[in-house]
This record gives C-alpha cells, sequence and structure tokens, in this order.
RNA sequence: GCCUCUGUAGCUCAGUUGGUAGAGCAGGGGACUGAAAAUCCCCGUGUCGUUGGUUCGAUUCCGAUCGGAGGCA
C-alpha cells in the first residue's frame, strides 16, 4: 500500500497552506476533502485555493461540480479513490486536505454504501408524509421496520429518518444492517494530521479576520452571479454554503453588507465547533496546535517541520 | 422647561390582572455512514435602572431620582 497523508481540522486552521507545503515535500498531489470546494464559481467563500497555489500542485476533486448540481460522500468517496489510484499510479503521493469530516471518513474507513442514492421520489414522499403527518409518525414507521436504526435517530431529524425509510424501501434492507458491513473498524493505513486552535480565542481572532477578508475580497460579488444564477434558491446545493448563505438578505437589500459580515462570522464560528466536536473524538489523528502560527511566533515553515515528525512513523 | 414613551439574560424584546420571570439570537456541550459549510438533541438566577411608599408580599401599583428615545415650546 502506497502512503498517503491527509490534512484536516476545523475551518480557519491553515490547512490549505500546510498541505502545499506537505504536497511539495513528498512530490505529492493534493485530494480537496470539501463539500463546497467542489463547485465552480464559489471560490472566496469556501476559501478554496487559489489558482496560483493550484499551480504550485495538482488540485483534485476541486471545481468538478456546478453549483445547482448535487453530490453526496458515496460520490465523493468514488472519486477520491479514482483520483488516488490515478495519482499513484504516477508515482506521486495522494496529500487529502479538507474540513469535511464525514468524506474523510468514508476514506479512510473505506465505508460502504447500498448503491441506492438519496433523493427522489421515495424521498420527497416520506418527506411530505413527515410534513403531513409530523415527525414522530414518520419516525414510528421507521421503528417498525428497522428499531435499531429508530433508537438511533432523532424523531425530529426527519432528513436522518427519512434517508434509513428510504434504504429499506429502495434496498430491501435495514439501514442497521448495511451499517454493520459498513463499520468494520479497519482503516486504511494513512497518515492524519489535524490542525486546531488550543486557544478558543485566537481561533475567533483568525475566523473573524478571513470573514473580514472575504469581504474585502469580493464575496459579495460573488455572492450577487449565484443569486442572480438561481443557484442560491432553496434547495440548491450553494443555498446551504456558509457565506452565500449568509449574503443572502444583504443581496436582497434587507440589511447591511455589515451585518451580514457578523452573521457570516458568528455562522462560521459555530460550524467550526460542529467540526470540532467531530474531529477531536477521531482517534485516528495527530493533532498539532496552530496557535503559534496564527500569534506569528512560529512559522508555517516550522509547523511543516513539527508536522512531518509527527507524521514521520508513517511517511 | 413641560409632555409622552422607555429602562427585564451578552443582544433584541415578551411577561407577571401584585406571589422574585421567558422567547429568539449570541454562548456552552453533544450526535452524526448517500444534502454533512447540512441536519438534529441537551443547557436560561438574571441586583426585572436606582430609591422611597402602599401591601402579608412589588420586577409588577404610586412617588422621587438617574439614563435613553420622541414631541411641544
Amino acid at each position: 500500500m502506497a502512503r498517503s497523508l491527509a490534512i484536516c481540522g476545523a475551518t480557519a486552521t491553515g490547512k490549505t497552506s500546510l498541505s502545499l507545503l506537505f504536497a511539495e515535500a513528498l512530490d505529492g498531489e493534493i485530494i480537496g476533502c470539501d463539500s463546497m470546494q467542489i463547485y465552480r464559481g464559489m471560490d472566496i467563500g469556501t476559501a478554496k485555493p487559489t489558482l496560483a497555489e493550484r499551480a504550485r500542485v495538482p488540485h483534485h476533486l476541486i471545481d468538478i461540480k456546478e453549483p445547482t448540481e448535487s453530490y453526496s460522500v458515496s460520490e465523493y468517496k468514488a472519486d477520491a479513490e479514482a483520483a488516488m489510484l490515478d495519482i499513484e499510479s504516477r508515482g506521486k503521493t495522494p496529500v487529502f486536505c479538507g474540513g469535511t469530516g464525514l468524506y474523510l471518513d468514508a476514506v479512510i474507513y473505506d465505508n460502504k454504501y447500498s448503491g441506492e442514492g438519496g433523493g427522489g421520489e421515495v424521498r420527497d414522499g416520506l418527506l411530505k408524509f413527515a410534513e403531513e403527518n409530523g415527525a414522530l409518525a414518520l419516525h414510528a414507521r421507521l421503528a417498525e421496520i428497522d428499531p435499531v436504526s429508530a433508537e438511533a435517530i432523532h424523531p425530529n431529524n426527519v432528513r436522518r429518518v427519512a434517508r434509513a425509510i428510504e434504504i429499506f424501501e429502495k434496498t430491501g434492507r435495514r439501514k442497521s444492517e448495511w451499517d454493520a458491513e459498513s463499520r468494520t473498524g479497519e482503516r486504511r493505513p494513512m497518515t492524519v494530521l489535524g490542525l486546531r486552535f488550543e486557544d478558543r480565542e485566537l481561533h475567533r481572532e483568525a475566523i473573524m479576520k478571513r470573514c473580514h477578508e472575504m469581504i474585502e475580497a469580493g464575496i459579495a460579488e460573488e455572492a450577487a452571479k449565484l443569486y442572480e444564477s438561481g443557484a442560491l434558491a432553496d434547495g440548491m446545493p450553494a443555498s446551504r454554503a456558509i457565506a452565500y448563505k449568509e449574503l443572502v438578505p444583504y443581496l436582497r437589500g434587507e440589511e447591511s453588507l455589515r451585518e451580514a459580515e457578523m452573521r457570516l462570522y458568528y455562522a462560521t464560528c459555530r460550524y467550526a465547533k460542529r467540526q470540532a466536536t467531530w474531529f477531536y473524538k477521531k482517534d485516528y489523528i495527530t493533532w498539532l496546535s496552530v496557535d503559534g502560527v496564527y500569534k506569528g511566533t512560529e512559522s508555517m515553515e516550522a509547523l511543516f517541520q513539527r508536522a512531518l515528525s509527527a507524521g514521520k512513523t508513517d511517511l
């Protein structure tokens, strides 16, 4: 098995910069692990690597979809594996980089998927049922066919309840059965480095700074383009992306840019917290503090050296 | 100077026909296998501006006082 590396962590921790140093040092190519950077035209708001950065090192799974196209973990897993094979076949090292924990998990744990995607008439019907009869009624339906999953999913989480029922209706097997098969605990050999702020206030500062930079870089114009193209309408993938979502009231003239910036900041902080909760419990991550780099007491190069020795046993 | 409104959780406000109070947002914690930057769960004691009075009891009624907004001169 060829060596491979992943760099993860919450937003605004410096994953992109570090991944570039690693890719250059290991003769590697970067595979994005970000559910929003896959979309074209969403550059500033997703803090996508710049064209200059992408010229330094080849990047994969960035700009592969239109903002109106849906995407999912299973597609990501397939695409990521294809990218890995491609990179390895050329004798290079795959370097994953991104903050979408679910996607990274899918690759690391080699998750299995049912072959039947989400959505379509079945899903719509279930969501409609919940709307008309209540979330509890839908959950009761799940309890009948798959008590194990029903126990694990909160009734109010209609999306998940619907997905679990959908799996049964489409495949004839329960979600809990698929899960049992998929969650073997076996892990792909991969060095996973996690970047984190030890000082939470510092992380907030970094987020605030990033939000401000996005505004200055013209996130409003970028969002306006998406808005006009209809990509921010309800149900569109882009409408769920932080930054674009927060700018909609501003684009409609309902609030000031300053207000939008503040809401962007709050939304990003909450997102960072959700990411942290997800990543911190993963036992496959070797953590690296990024406080020094942000404060200016440690150079990115020094962090890289630290990261290199932290991941050395596997590299 | 006079009149009116207003002062309750970090913020915006609701409320108690008098028995010391609750929503949204923010904040904290958590879950997560086909929309994941999404979705969902749990967590609310705060001198109810200050100070007198009425009352068994006042944040709630009355007076004074301080701060804020508006109106009239």
